[in-house]
DNA sequence: TTGCTATTTGGTAAAATGACCAAAGAAGCA
DNA sequence: TGCTTCTTTGGTCATTTTACCAAATAGCAA
């Protein structure tokens, strides 16, 4: 029984920090409208509807942990997904959402 | 530019509750234990050291969403990896780490 | 310079998260 | 039944997260 000590919680925070970054549904929208193409600030808010102070918080989250770049251009800041392999996630986030869907039906019936 | 819709934002809410639970160092410690085998709560409590009510709630946490099952045997109750795709995230997540690191030494130079 | 647009930063308030302790439940044993 | 162990639940408190507004910053153009 591995006891977990300090070098493997060091590790598992320097995960876990990766993962929080894509813990919420605004940076999800972000990470996948940048999986078409770079998006500036300004297009990102208008999709999202939310504060532009707000989603520039968030796009300064996702590119904190190196998930997403940016390039400024003039007035314009435009980002890029830099790690486009977080987009794997999402197959087996949608197993495990089918996974539980199934078990609601299992309880329904 | 597609707008964030109802419908669209249920998903990524849907999907960013998932993650969310794998956003915690002690649960990532949990999901990687139980990749090994089953185990019940007294031998997780005591590899992660903490109060067993705090690993309590974060199996709790992981169950919910679907991530892992328990079965009770007696007085003990015993965890295991209900979705081990979750395990897959870990690849991207290091790449991530990676990429990050290698950008800490350009500065550093 | 002034004005306008795009973006970030600071502040604040509300909500969520996570840790611990104490108490409650459940199961097995004397 | 009473005692002990294993686990969950409820409560409290500190910390973190997130949203919005207001203000600061940066670039462009008149």
């Amino acid at each position: 029984m591995a006891r977990m000590n300090r070098r493997t919680k060091a590790r598992l925070e320097a995960r876990a920090r990766i993962i929080k970054a894509m813990a919420h549904p605004t940076r999800l929208f972000i990470v996948e409208e940048l999986s078409r193409g770079e998006r500036c600030v300004c297009e990102l808010t208008e999709m999202i509807g939310a504060d532009v102070s707000t989603v520039s918080k968030h796009l300064a989250n996702l590119k904190a942990v190196g998930i997403i770049r940016d390039e400024k251009r003039g007035a314009q800041v435009f980002y890029t997904l830099h790690t486009p392999c977080v987009l794997n996630f999402m197959s087996c986030v949608e197993r495990v959402l089918a996974t539980s869907a199934k078990e609601q039906m299992h309880w329904a019936k």
